[in-house]
DNA sequence: CGCGGCTTTGATGTTCATCAAGTAAAGTGG
DNA sequence: CCACTTTACTTGATGAACATCAAAGCCGCG
């Protein structure tokens, strides 16, 4: 088992440890997801957190009638730290969008770092807060905003928060975008012509390119 | 100025501590606000956290054409500490429904405390996530709802978290209904009305009496 | 190669915000 | 304390925004 201090990852918390608080607290798994599938199941026992290592995932609420994706994430990232110390079971579901690497630490072993480094702790309470902030805001701005500036926000989102790159192949659906905006389908696709029309964007499938992100951002801001 | 071991309320972080790590670490200040005053305003320098002892206030962000309620609360809570180790910034601002008294507790005290006191820091970051889910949670749900069933969730809240009874008299006008619903006041008033009509609630100005809360739990849950 | 899920377009209908207009209540200054 | 002003509350009418429905082509996968 790869130990933590070995892992190039930038913000992995149990990386400055020394050998011998590795030992102790270093309790994790390595594993890999296919694209597709379910990495943390919503209403199960919430016993781990994830870290990210390499991959895409989509962190999504499972409704009866559809699902709310709340955000999606690459690496490196913790993923459910915000919420699992909180509540039992996990109140949301993660999913691979593409071939995934990751790492599930033990809560339990979370919870002894936090009892046994103190700047670590402080650490913790940084990056959770944060997470809770972004997801918020997030939220917030979008309950504010009409399908248009939903839709513009996100594409933003996708280029700046996810690839760095104006030019970049839609991972998700049509649909899940829908699911992300908090709107239909049908609209999503109607408004993503509309943007094209306007010279806004460039698709052709799963081809996206933002051709005018001002225009975008402009937008996204005023709703 | 009094120490927190003296302070009756429950929930305070500080009120467990020796007598030596109050010396320390209680830097705080108790204070009175009269109803509609702001306690904190969005976008100033984030230095302190509020502990509410007594009264009803209003979590919200401020928008260009109008506000949205993210949450009402009462005491004894800590209010800030979800977003304040994440920003410099107030990413919300409170404000007093009723006359509130409160502390408010330099963060850098609060930041102390968790590099001295591991156990505290679990709890502070245990508070944290709990706050976080609650929020998120309220937020995913209003999303998925229509107006009727945002309004019944809203009356629920009010009857159930704040006042723990279904009689109460409404502390904000129905414009902050709105806020917090995410819809028009108009439609909070006609809604009302209906609700009114179909006997599942009786309201007389202020005067707010829940009639058939399963009615309203059912309307709440099915959006 | 056929089935199911994804994508696309246009038509239809519902939900909800906005507007208008009036009453009631609550502050405010003389 | 009363006239005045502002804010809160209420109702109905109108229109915009958006979801839903229907129908058809496309693509990947077993």
């Amino acid at each position: 088992m790869a130990v933590c201090y070995t892992c190039k990852i930038e913000s992995c918390f149990f990386q400055s440890l020394s050998d011998d608080e590795n030992e102790k607290f270093n309790n994790k798994i390595e594993l890999k997801f296919k694209k597709g599938q379910i990495i943390c199941k919503q209403g199960s026992f919430a016993s781990h957190v994830v870290f990210l290592k390499e991959g895409l995932v989509k962190l999504y609420t499972e409704g009866e009638q559809k699902n709310t994706i709340i955000s999606i994430y690459k690496q490196p990232v913790y993923i459910g730290l915000v919420s699992v110390f909180g509540s039992d079971y996990y109140q949301f579901s993660i999913s691979a969008i593409e071939d995934t690497t990751l790492c599930i630490i033990d809560i339990n072993s979370i919870k002894q770092l936090v009892l046994n480094n103190n700047k670590t702790a402080l650490e913790i309470i940084t990056y959770i807060s944060k997470s809770a902030n972004f997801l918020l805001e997030n939220k917030i701005n979008m309950e504010r905003k009409q399908i248009r500036g939903r839709l513009a926000f996100i594409l933003l989102f996708l280029c700046k928060q996810v690839f760095q790159n104006h030019i970049f192949n839609l991972p998700i659906t049509r649909k899940e975008i829908a699911e992300f905006a908090g709107m239909s389908t049908e609209n999503v696709i109607t408004l993503l012509s509309e943007f094209k029309k306007d010279n806004m964007i460039k698709i052709e499938g799963k081809h996206f390119e933002l051709l005018n992100i001002k225009a975008l951002e402009e937008l996204s801001a005023k709703g």
